[in-house]
RNA sequence: GCGCUCGUAGCUCAGCGGAUAGAGCAACAGACUUCUAAUCUGUCGGUCGCAGGUUCAAAUCCUGCCGGGCGCACCA
């Protein structure tokens, strides 16, 4: 399919790494988490059901929430009231089987039950902190987890053809679709980044004929690139090849073409790059044509049935799979189609190795979803677990639509140069795909602390900075006295900090990278919220203690579950600002 | 016309089956001799587009309507 003028993203090289401590055994937890709380909850689940107290399919996803008033206690779930209406008993009386189990636990205070059947729970304030130092010790790979282990993925975003410069309608994509190939590799899987160049048929030649107008001084062909840009591309060609202006019509065309691609494509993968944006294959359409890949993709789908002969053209029958009329794929007069072209790549991409696709498209190309899944099912894939197209809503900046052929555009690279790389990409990547987000020019070129990539930055900073003034004055880590960390900052940041993993899992699960943004702000703010209430360095000469050294710990915890966070964004985690 | 998508505070947006709907910005009032005030505390601000339905429970799921965006080529 031709991308015209939504945006992709890419992903980045910056790595996270995958590897997690599985959770204790539910009987012997020495600290508590959310995760640990879900698993020891089924694990009680499961023997009440054993004991024969309850008959009841365990759910898969037991769900454990901080809520949102502090009374509720310190995590809470609602799973008696799911499981009422199947094990056909009162939510009161389910909950208060698992009560009785729960507060055995170790670790665990108290249990109420509220409301019409909640689950509050209290943990101890010493097996909620010990966390800290299982952060402290995982360093980089604390959030990480094996969520999707085994998978096995080709991620395809901005795919932005290379007659242009990058706008910021490619922007979203780009700062989205690395986070989320981040999220995702951090989950387990195995991601494949890769950007699909547009780089045969009819828009190439329009791209051509824009560049050798400008150099010739005659009109823009029809249909063909007005902006600014095409005359500096003019200006590179002909300063790569002089002669460009004594070839013969034809062949300049082609040297105008060729070497405007070459300077265009460099380009924005230099953009990208300095995004932060890094892809592992940029796949050429050309490379479909010219080996002969796709005829070869056509008879393919021809043995498998699926290909039509009508009105001197050869369809596939996509109908057959839920499009809404079938798809020609070499047209009468004898010209494959993108939509050809499109069959042969996801051929190309299975005989990779890959079992499943995931595309990121903008919301000009939701039409094309129907098709790209009836090309699987033509193939003989199984489209619903092969193919997966995430539609994002286009951005918008002061109500104006962009259009690479109008003249005004913002590029990319303006973007990053008028804010920063990572302001660009934190506030983009902050958002959920299927947002509809209008950005105003004004207030982007402000660099006004609206932006809440600052809020997060400067809490790292500002806990480097702690760090530094904790060594000075002779704070170390010396001690870890969990019990001390019992101020109520102290829960809450704990508790922040507690979520993370889950919150990566389910970034990556859900495909929604926006989350780890979300939560870092809840993270900062947990965190300068405790900063404000208890100190690290003691008071001039007041002495160092205990809880200063521990204190530490979870600064330095704090610390890294910023620094990780940031870095799955694809953006810096600056020591001082 | 058909299809997809979105409609939450003045603005930009979270939340997407649970307990009094949240944040930032904007407005107003406070907190710096002490680890970075790019921070913190408080006040103001909402018929979660409208109407039905499902549910013990709906901003969240279903249906219809209204409004915005996008898409419906032997174009790329």
């Amino acid at each position: 399919m031709r991308r015209l003028c939504s945006a992709y993203r890419g992903i980045e090289p910056g790595t996270v790494q995958c590897l997690r401590v599985p959770p204790p055994p539910a009987d012997t937890l020495d600290r508590v988490t959310p995760d640990e709380l879900s698993s020891a909850i089924r694990a009680c689940l499961e023997a009440a059901v054993a004991a024969g107290e309850l008959t009841v399919s365990v759910p898969d996803e037991i769900r454990v929430e901080r809520p949102r008033q502090r009374e509720h206690g310190d995590w809470s779930t609602n799973i008696a009231l799911q499981l009422a209406k199947p094990a056909g008993r009162p939510p009161r009386a389910v909950a208060e089987l698992l009560s009785a189990r729960l507060v055995d636990l170790p670790g665990v205070k108290s249990v109420d039950i509220a409301g019409p059947g909640f689950l509050n729970i209290v943990v101890d304030t010493a097996s909620a902190a010990e966390l800290v130092r299982t952060i402290v010790g995982a360093g980089t790979a604390y959030g990480q987890n094996q969520q999707l282990a085994g998978t096995v993925l080709n991620l395809e975003f901005v795919s932005a053809n290379p007659t242009g410069p990058l706008h910021i309608g490619h922007t979203r994509w780009a700062a989205l679709g690395d986070a989320l190939a981040r999220v995702l590799t951090a989950s387990g899987a195995q991601v494949t980044r890769e950007y699909y160049v547009n780089d045969a048929g009819a828009q190439m030649d329009r791209f051509g004929g824009s560049i050798l107008a400008r150099l010739r001084g005659t009109d823009i062909p029809e249909g063909g690139y007005h902006g600014e840009y095409v005359a500096e591309l003019a200006a590179k060609v002909r300063e790569q090849r002089p002669d460009v202006d004594d070839l013969p019509e034809a062949e300049a065309l082609i040297v105008a073409r060729e070497v405007g691609y070459a300077i265009q494509l460099a380009e924005n993968r230099q953009t990208l790059s300095n995004f932060g944006v890094e892809f592992d294959v940029w796949f050429s359409e050309r490379t479909l044509h010219e080996s002969g890949a796709v005829e070869q993709a056509v008879a393919r789908l021809r043995e498998q049935g699926h290909v039509d002969d009508r009105d001197g053209a050869v369809w596939l029958r996509t109908t057959d799979f839920g499009d809404d009329k079938d798809r020609v794929l070499i047209k009468a007069d004898g010209e494959k189609t993108y939509f050809a072209a499109d069959a042969a790549y996801w051929l190309s991409v299975r005989d990779r190795g890959f079992p499943k696709k995931i595309y990121m498209l903008g919301a000009d190309h939701h039409g094309y979803v129907q098709r790209l899944k009836a090309i699987a099912a033509c193939a003989g894939d199984d489209p619903e677990t092969s193919i997966e197209v995430l539609i994002g809503q286009l951005v918008s900046v002061g109500g104006a639509r962009l259009s690479k052929r109008a003249g005004n555009i913002i590029e990319l690279k303006d973007l990053v140069d008028w804010l920063g790389a990572d302001a660009v990409r934190y506030s983009l990547a902050r958002y959920p795909a299927d947002s509809p987000l209008t950005l105003d020019g004004e207030v982007l070129q402000k660099k006004t602390n609206d932006n809440p990539v600052f809020y997060v930055q400067y809490a790292h900073a500002r806990l480097c900075s702690l760090a530094n003034q904790a060594r000075e004055h002779g704070v170390d880590r010396s001690v870890f006295e969990p019990s001390l960390l019992d101020h109520v900052t102290e829960n809450a940041l704990i508790a922040a900090l507690a979520q993370f993993p889950a919150i990566v899992a389910q970034s990556a699960e859900l495909r929604e990278p926006h989350r780890v943004a979300r939560h870092l702000e809840v993270v900062a703010g947990a965190f300068h919220k405790w900063y404000d209430e208890c100190r690290v360095t003691p008071r001039g000469d007041d002495p160092v203690e205990d809880v200063h050294r521990t204190r530490l710990w979870l600064a330095e915890a704090s610390r890294q579950v910023l620094a990780n966070g940031l870095n799955l964004l694809g953006v810096g985690a600056p020591e001082r600002m």
